[in-house]
DNA sequence: GTTAGCACTCTCTTATGTTGAGTGCTAAAC
DNA sequence: GTTTAGCACTCAACATAAGAGAGTGCTAAC
């Protein structure tokens, strides 16, 4: 496993150099790029080593070496070093998300458009499900015509609202009573207390709207089902048209179509994340869908729960500044929602 | 302008085989699909006559025909038969939008979602600027640490919300007393009135808080402005990569991010619409970064404004579905508007 | 006015060189 | 034993040429 010096000095050039260039790397090249204190000749030896223990493969007969998944491998968990943002970047970040931030969607979709533009990327976060969201506040709007608003609103400042209609019968008042009794027995109750027993004992109390009880009853639960589902938030979509180990259309449409759909790239984006930053390189998905791709990701507290935060690129991919913004913008999302949520 | 039956049925069929195939049509081709009763001298004879009055083009000499951007004027205005949905179609799709919408937006994406579905090509929608957006409910609620929210609800059934920081002297009965005051002012009121006296008016009123009114009064201001945006849904964008004209990446590229950016976007759709379908082709597009597409849109009905709707895609574009389904989803969205909200 | 016939044009495909980057191997140098 | 110069060899990439085929435009006959 352990390479000698030379080797991974020259490991590193072909690596640093192909993921540039996406040109085969031949031994002259490197020579000079790097002014190794050796020929040619000796790199081609060495090359010629490294491509026998499965670092680097050649695309044909007498062309340059390209690195193989295994040297990315190799690369990623032994030569790299993570590149960070610089506490100036950082800085200047957390004032930008600072400022007009007001709702957590907002948050997101800025951390997400930032993580594509600094890495070149396709970013997402996956917003983690909130299996445990407590309840904070409900409110009946009365709306035109037999209708009205029912607004939830989340301890995690998550606010859903959903229109239902109302019998004619009913006074604005009385539907304000209706609210307040709602809020009393379920604030700061979890969904799933709330769903054992509180709501039937609100419907019984209530016996005279029970039609309208129902409904609303029926309204809490779907609206609060509706976070139990994770949220996926993608950005740079277009940033792989750069690679050009895509300009073929039809490749591209398999990748964008990928991409394209929400609930098929939340399934195939690794789901086993911790804090550490985990890279899956090519074949190492286990989705065949993206097994010409990587993925460097990372898990982030949010809300109790964790989500996922990361980038999807070609596999000839600068990991090092991929990760190192990776890690920087989880851990910026983290103090963002503990800061401001 | 007027051409004889012949030339008008060559031309048509030239048009709707190209716009099939891609490929340039040949005299041949026509007389044997079309089967005309004319030999394919006579044909060419017709199809060098409207090459010359510039319905028709030859990609080089000794190719076949394509349809110029003049013959799919001629083609459009004159000949072609818009190819509406059917009334199967039609119920169908009713009875999808109608289930389980609730919220404005979702049923925008999803006449989207259809009108990028069954036409192919890339859908927008852009909904209208709300000058005299009303004012139905204000509604403030306390969350924890010194923070409120204040959520704004339209007749229009538009919610929008946003954070605010409160003063920690303050208490939530406190909080729902100048709710109300707000209620029963504002109430019924468009933005514009509101602005111009109500605001300070209130202010006023409730001098004991004027920090925290300032606040909220600044937080209406800031949601309302909000709706003055016209906001655009975009769906289906990757349609395109499936037509022959677009498998060069860089053309596909500049396209893309085109389609990708909102404010480009809205920026690039015409904007004088009626309640006609109308069909920009190509070069007839002001914008210059479209002029290699086609747009067919339409204006509907929206709160009293006029959004637009419509598709955007290759020149070679069947504009009899593409003006056909837009005109249908386009009085399947005024009808949901009017009937649900 | 219509049609058959035919030479002509131009793209597209396939075949054939040519070039050049880069290798692997050998033998000499260190 | 390691390193290096030298050199023949390989193979993609580019250019060029030849052939095929689709489709035209024109002419002359119907």
């Amino acid at each position: 496993m352990s390479l000698e010096e030379r080797k991974r000095m020259i490991l590193e050039s072909i690596i640093k150099d192909y993921v540039q260039t996406a040109e085969p790397v031949g031994s002259r090249a490197i020579v000079k790029k790097y002014d190794l204190k050796v020929s040619a000749a000796t790199v081609r030896n060495e090359m010629a080593d490294l491509e026998e223990m499965g670092y680097l493969e050649q695309p044909y007969t007498s062309a340059g070496r390209i690195p193989s998944q295994l040297g990315y491998r190799y690369f990623v968990d032994i030569l790299m070093e993570k590149e960070h943002l610089s506490a100036e970047e950082i800085d200047l970040l957390r004032k930008i998300f600072m400022e007009s931030i007001n709702d957590w969607g907002e948050v997101v979709n800025r951390v997400g458009y930032f993580l594509a533009q600094l890495t070149n990327y396709t970013s997402f976060i996956i917003m983690p499900a909130m299996e445990v969201n407590q309840f904070k506040h409900l409110q009946i709007v009365p709306m035109e015509d037999n209708k009205a608003l029912v607004i939830v609103v989340t301890d995690a400042g998550l606010i859903m609202h959903r229109r239902i209609d109302i019998p004619d019968t009913i006074s604005p008042t009385e539907l304000k009573s209706i609210s307040q009794v709602f809020n009393k027995t379920l604030i700061n109750r979890n969904v799933n207390e709330m769903k054992k027993s509180d709501l039937s004992y609100l419907r019984d109390k209530l016996n005279n709207r029970r039609i309208l009880m129902d409904k609303v009853i029926e309204t809490i639960d779907y609206l609060l089902n509706d976070t139990h589902d994770e949220k996926i938030i993608v950005s740079g979509m277009l940033n792989i048209l750069n690679e050009p180990e895509f300009k073929d259309v039809d490749k591209l449409k398999r990748i964008l179509s990928v991409l394209e759909e929400d609930e098929v790239l939340k399934d195939i984006i690794p789901s086993e994340v911790s804090k550490q930053v985990d890279i899956k390189i090519g074949a190492e998905n286990r989705a065949k869908e993206i097994q010409e791709m990587s993925v460097v990701l990372t898990g982030f507290k949010g809300f109790g729960e964790l989500g996922r935060i990361g980038v999807i690129g070609p596999i000839r991919m600068e990991y090092w500044k991929a990760a190192g913004v990776v890690e920087s913008l989880s851990d910026m999302i983290e103090e963002l929602i503990r800061e401001k949520f």
